[in-house]
DNA sequence: GTCTATATACCGATAGAC
DNA sequence: GTCTATCGGTATATAGAC
């Protein structure tokens, strides 16, 4: 019907390219530390085009960190090797944007209160303990402190480690939880 | 000799105060969203005094997040019960600064990297286990990881737990470091 | 549709009046 | 010693030229 690439198809592209642009720079340098002249610069366009596409920065930043479905957790008993396994090695670029974010966004700070809440959520609810939710909060918080310092501390030997060697010794936290 | 309070010692006392003023302000804002202007307004003196006593933001910043030594970890049986009964009260003011900016500025990481291979040194050097190393690392970023969970996410459960029962969850954790 | 130019608003830091 | 005034820089966001 048009020739070539639509023009619409040529404008979603574009989109795609600033998102993905933006999922870097917000991952690198925080919602503050970002700018639409760093996002543009990533995806080689313009910087008017930026909110051209998304309003504002703050629209564009939550587009960018909207959580992706990254793990199955539907079994339990697999969760901790699966969730090391994949917070080890490496972090999706929304996650790290929003991991990055976090302690100074208080939006940030929201998307993920609610991620974790959801995550242990699930875990306590294959648990008959009355302390389930504890030790799940527990549990997912643990996670978060090991992917932190994986991957924006970089301790040595957390660093150096593969995710089952650390799914073994965390493996004791799970035991309570049954 | 002189009368009253001396005038080093008034000056004193105002750098002082604009210090703990830093603090708190570095704790609620992170480095980037700190301001010498709002430090300035909660000492309750003028912006240009701030800078007149430290220099520069960064100097004065990295006064503000020099961490405080609240825990004695020569005992590392007590250690896990100290460390959250500590961690899940009230955050000291430049420890609660330090976290909030470690994501986002390359010299709060360093500065807790190091404050954490310290401890995990420590932690490691009581065992004769040959991963104690990695055991002790994955101990200090669990705690890192409640510690933020806590106070900067606020999970429920975790938020309304007390320092005893959470450590008596994550206490098979320091199981296998002996 | 894309980019240039700019309005508006803070920031850190400095110089100098009092 | 303390504060006023300001410099120079950079940011988001918008309006209009092409």
């Amino acid at each position: 019907m048009e020739s070539q690439p639509t023009r619409a198809q040529r404008r979603e592209a574009t989109a795609e390219k600033i998102l993905r642009a933006a999922q870097d720079e917000f991952g690198d340098r925080g919602v503050d530390g970002a700018t639409i002249r760093g996002i543009a610069r990533r995806a080689g366009v313009d910087p008017s085009l930026v909110l051209q596409h998304y309003g504002s920065k703050q629209a564009l930043f939550e587009l960018a960190v909207r959580p992706v479905d990254d793990l199955r957790d539907d079994d339990v008993s697999r969760h901790l090797a699966e969730v090391l396994d994949v917070r080890l090695r490496e972090l999706p670029a929304p996650t790290r944007a929003l991991m990055r974010s976090m302690l100074t966004s208080p939006d940030a700070a929201a998307v993920m209160r609610e991620y974790l809440e959801d995550r242990a959520e699930v875990l306590a609810a294959a648990s008959r303990q009355d302390d389930a939710r504890l030790r799940a909060e527990l549990i997912v918080a643990a996670i978060l402190g090991v992917t932190i310092a994986r991957h924006f501390l970089e301790l040595p030997a957390l660093t150096a480690a593969d995710g089952d060697t650390a799914a073994r010794i965390l493996e004791p936290l799970y035991a309570g939880l049954r």
